[in-house]
DNA sequence: TGGCGTAGTGCAACATGTTATACTGAAGGG
DNA sequence: CCCTTCAGTATAACATGTTGCACTACGCCA
């Protein structure tokens, strides 16, 4: 078979023959040498083009998360810290229309080795919340005295972690958020100020009634 | 070469040099065949005792985090609290002896794909939270109101997550202790009698420092 | 128009986790 | 004391991620 010089085309072939596999089968049943063959193209040609599977998994994912990160920069609620909570509404709509495709392309990325996968991910995830404390700061719903970095950095952690707990099986991605939500509650109301406290408040109140039906 | 039937003695033979092996050159380079040359075992025998490679990594960490698990055991303090946070420090001391060690065999294991590895990580280290969490509850240190099982399932989850994070290489041991410990005294202030709060409080102090440092 | 460079091909190969197959020798029961 | 059983051996093999190598055809540039 000739060379194609469909140029991007090829780009994404590979990676719409990656969604199709995965979506049928399952992230398990993604080999390299069947991806080739459904893209048309040859086995080393992905490895040119993204360098690992890892790499055209990373793109697939970078794809499939668009609608997320444009929800999450529509910021619309007239509390900024609102913004943090919508964050994770909408993380659980997206994630939650496609829950087993996301879970194994979200747990494959995540256990790489892969360089970029990982920095990525935690550095993507924390600087979002960190920026959105910031913001939160800037509009008088936090209290000066905090360090908007570090309390969005704990803030990131947290959700980082239940997202992967809930990659790993243990917890649904409506259980992974709740449990963000609880945590960031918690932590949001020693933080922000006494106009606002309210509002933080409310999301407080489930911390008992979520864990018990979402941890194994 | 003849069986060796020495019974258990091979166990840990394979045990012993999976240990050498990666505290030599890392766990990126224990391969079956060369745990199985030096363990002077055939390459089938570690499949025939542990399964798989992860159940080699798993019966190492077992035996590893031993000493830990002891230090658990031996609650020492006057308030029940304060054994949580015990927990923290010893899993500093333990891990941060040999970080690199640790490090690499929990990230191994905590990414298989092995059925029970995730699921013992994550139950295990929960459930030992949820009985201190009890335990406190008992001592009337914390407040009847909460549920106990909610309140270190959410302790327990974010310990994984921050040990996940330092098995990643996003913290220290470290920093993934001085987290959980910012994150647990945020969470179990609103949850103490009066009378422990101000040793919880104790634990409170640092959480804009921590992050300061810990977080790439 | 003709040659060149590059992107992609086809194929073989390697490392590694894992499994199958046939064999072997020791342990232990009759 | 012999025979069965079975744990462990030796060896080959498979699947999969990844790489190397020689080749080829397309588009571009002179």
């Amino acid at each position: 078979m000739p060379p194609r010089h469909e140029h991007q085309d090829i780009e994404q072939r590979i990676v719409r023959a990656a969604d199709e596999i995965i979506r049928a089968d399952g992230v398990k049943k993604l080999t390299m040498r069947r991806l080739a063959e459904e893209a048309g193209v040859a086995l080393k040609t992905p490895y040119n083009v993204f360098g690992s599977k890892t790499g055209v998994l990373i793109a697939l994912l970078n794809g499939a998360i668009a609608p997320l990160m444009e929800d999450i920069d529509r910021k619309g609620g007239h509390l900024v810290v609102d913004d943090l909570f919508a964050m994770l509404e909408s993380t659980k709509q997206i994630f939650g229309a496609d829950e087993d495709f996301f879970r194994g392309v979200f747990w494959e990325v995540m256990t790489s080795d892969h360089p970029e996968a990982r920095a990525v991910a935690h550095g993507r995830i924390t600087q979002v919340v960190i920026d959105r404390v910031a913001a939160a700061q800037a509009a008088d719903e936090i209290v000066p005295e905090v360090a908007a970095a570090a309390l969005g950095g704990q803030l990131g952690l947290n959700l980082l972690a239940n997202m992967g707990s809930w990659a790993g099986g243990h917890l649904t991605i409506d259980g992974a958020m709740d449990h963000t939500k609880a945590v960031w509650a918690s932590l949001l109301v020693g933080a922000v100020t006494p106009d606002v406290s309210g509002a933080v408040s409310n999301h407080l109140g489930t911390i008992q009634g979520v864990l018990g039906t979402s941890v194994e």
